[in-house]
DNA sequence: CGTGCCGTTGACGATATTCAAGTGCAGTGG
DNA sequence: CCACTGCACTTGAATATCGTCAACGGCACG
């Protein structure tokens, strides 16, 4: 079975694959792999980057500082994200990357992701997650430029809970959830403390239940509601009906 | 001459082209033109992107909304900037492009990208024009969770500014600068009222002159200092001294 | 048994929003 | 030609949201 690499499962979630596909997913994971500890840099905002890392266990984040040191979460890598398909290109990272767990990965030489271009499916599928991963990002914006601290907060929870759950890693409606209220803040803009109260106020809804490392959703339908969440980037075929508004300038 | 097609001209600001390179990107504007007036939608939302765009002449922005009409721009188009060579892929569009000004582009098939594609120098051109959407959509992240209402649009009209410097748009440091401070508001993720109370702010300190549709930058250091400007995504290779602060625990 | 980080809460203050009113300008139609 | 309309811009005053400062408890780690 390929259950261990979260990537094949994750794109056979998307479109079902052969098993020649499976297998030559399933050997990237037979290369190096690395450790990380918690906090630790897997890469820094400068470096060139000469690998790309696969997740395969544990959660990372991609972030961006300022001179002042203000720091802002860009994303976040689960088990099963694929680092820099694209930075190979470029002289420089422009963010850095920090295990948030303890992290286990696999770098990836760009030559072995080769054979994986020579199925047209696979392509296809590593094209569109990456399109997922822009998707998500028009996604951060809109919610730090609209949402509120509430449907921003309530919104990252669904769209972590939601990836998880496409991994398989959310079996029950439950999953780890090994991020701190300060990560939480530097992916929503917001301050510690003001995060700790809004978590509080979907505490007390019962829209939420999260201690420790664990994660419940006990009213998924109702934490959507919260956050305004919408799941196009999940999908490749969208939900049909979408709450586009009435037709009004810009 | 190729000065008409913006694009050419951006890719060459980034590495030599051929005189078949150069033809086969000039080509592209030859197929069909289409004009849009000012807050015009382009694409819709939901839509299947059937289409690539080429600005030619004018600005659009991409915007997303949420289901009571807040919006939010992802993101502006200028001229020789190419809208959707991602998209094609996914099944429905997970954003809007709308006319900022009136509007000239080149509507592109697929297909019509395909011979630029047969050269390793516009394969890596065009890589590396999307990537640098993308370090400039994380740019917009850290903009919008970290940076002040002022460092904000100060910023924003850094980015704008060098993207039309780089496309020759802006001679003699003064560039046209068609958008409205509502536009400017649903970049940055403020209030109208507010956008113009910080740049009443910023003209008092003499750091931008703009009136009507004309903007002129007096002393552009200034501005970068005041905006935290670091123009990463601009170069392939980079700034060779980053501001990195000191290592620290995310 | 300290030390340090995470989570929690209260009080206060800063930043930005909302509401409201008024100006100027461009386009429209009498 | 001249109201009239709508939109962009501007400004003031009141308000809300969220940040900062500060203090404390719990827990893990050395």
């Amino acid at each position: 079975m390929s259950a261990d690499n979260p990537l094949t499962r994750k794109l056979e979630s998307l479109m079902p694959l052969s098993a020649t596909e499976r297998a030559a997913l399933d050997r990237l994971t037979r290369g190096s792999q690395l450790r990380f500890a918690p906090r630790r840099d897997v890469a820094r905002e400068g470096d060139p980057p000469g690998l790309v890392w696969l997740v395969l266990e544990g959660w990372a984040a991609r972030y961006k500082t300022l001179p002042d040191g203000r720091r802002q979460i860009v994303g976040f890598l689960l088990p099963g994200d694929l680092c820099e398909p694209d930075g190979v290109e470029l002289g420089r990272l422009d963010h850095s990357i920090a295990a948030i767990s303890s992290l286990r990965c696999a770098a990836l030489a760009p030559l072995q992701l080769e054979p994986l271009m020579r199925s047209q499916k696979l392509r296809r599928a590593l094209a569109w997650d990456q399109m997922t991963a822009s998707a998500l990002q028009r996604e951060w914006i809109l919610s730090l430029g609209q949402r509120t601290a509430l449907e921003r907060i309530a919104n990252l929870i669904c769209e972590l809970y939601f990836r998880l759950d496409r991994a398989g890693l959310a079996p029950g409606g439950a999953c780890l959830f090994p991020i701190t209220q300060r990560d939480m803040a530097d992916a929503t803009g917001l301050s510690t403390v003001h995060v700790n109260r809004v978590l509080k106020s979907l505490r007390q809804q019962r829209l939420v239940d999260w201690q420790g490392r664990q994660l419940r959703i006990p009213n998924l339908g109702g934490l959507m509601t919260a956050a305004l969440f919408s799941a196009g980037w999940l999908h490749p075929g969208w939900e049909a009906s979408m709450p586009v508004p009435a037709a009004m300038p810009l």
